[in-house]
DNA sequence: GTCGTACTTAACCGACAGGTTATTTAACCA
DNA sequence: TGGTTAAATAACCTGTCGGTTAAGTACGAC
């Protein structure tokens, strides 16, 4: 698998985003990570080795512990994927201050024409709206 | 699932990495979504299911056509959740950086010693180095 | 109507993800 | 040497993922 799709796939597990706030705080053990959370020790190994396959954390050695760091580089190249996206919800929020400012601008419009006769149809505020 | 599982878990996968960035060249139709791929339409039609269930995209209809168009929302807050820890990839580059400058600044201390007798370790230049 | 096009849904399949319990390895301690 | 603790591995189970083919639905055109 590629990097990023594992960096994304690794992230994509809450537990696993709960380690890496754990770790943030700094390096720990298997144990002590494994402690906030009602699963055995294998079940937060298999998620560490995830991580690990991502190089979202390394392991060292400390006689029978095995320490767990952050390590985020690969969140970097998974920011910057995303950044290329910024345009796009910068461009949405545009969108919805320009209508809440029609809104605010032309107040009217609705309850002018309180009771159109046989009018079911909502009028179409909106330009179309498919949804069911 | 929650949003933010979701969301990665979306873009997990390439190909539909690669229909966001279609997508961000502007709305289109399933079919021509399909074309650059391999794979047959259900299977197409299924990635878009994911991403609609991630709100990463909508739906409308034209006659036949269902065009898809790109939901950036989502991502917004994944890029916001992963800027949690760009002070520890910025703090990796650092340190990467500090080590290079003093590579440069000195770097005689590997060649002036060209032949000590039995010294296989590579006179640890990192501090620590638990690395495999 | 019925025909063609665009797309979705259903049913199925192999592979993998996420969890379990039981066993094994690795290191310290007495 | 044997015992205890920390962690990994093995074997297994269940559900979901990503793909398939085949059938169904929605719409426009004739």
């Amino acid at each position: 698998m590629d990097r990023l799709s594992s960096t994304f796939a690794a992230l994509a597990d809450p537990t696993r985003r709960a380690i890496l706030a754990r770790l943030a705080l700094g390096e720990t053990s298997v144990s002590e990570i494994a402690k906030p959370f009602s699963m055995s020790m294998p079940a937060v190994s298999k998620h560490l080795k995830v991580l690990e396959g991502a190089g979202l954390i390394t392991r060292g050695r400390d006689a029978q512990w095995r320490p767990c760091k952050l390590e985020a580089g690969p969140l970097k190249d998974a920011a910057h994927w995303i950044e290329n996206y910024r345009k796009f919800w910068e461009a949405s929020l545009d969108r919805l201050e320009e209508y809440l400012t029609r809104l605010q601008s032309e107040p009217a419009k609705r309850a002018a024409k309180p009771k159109t006769p046989k009018a079911k149809a909502p009028k179409a505020t909106e330009k179309k709206n498919d949804r069911k």
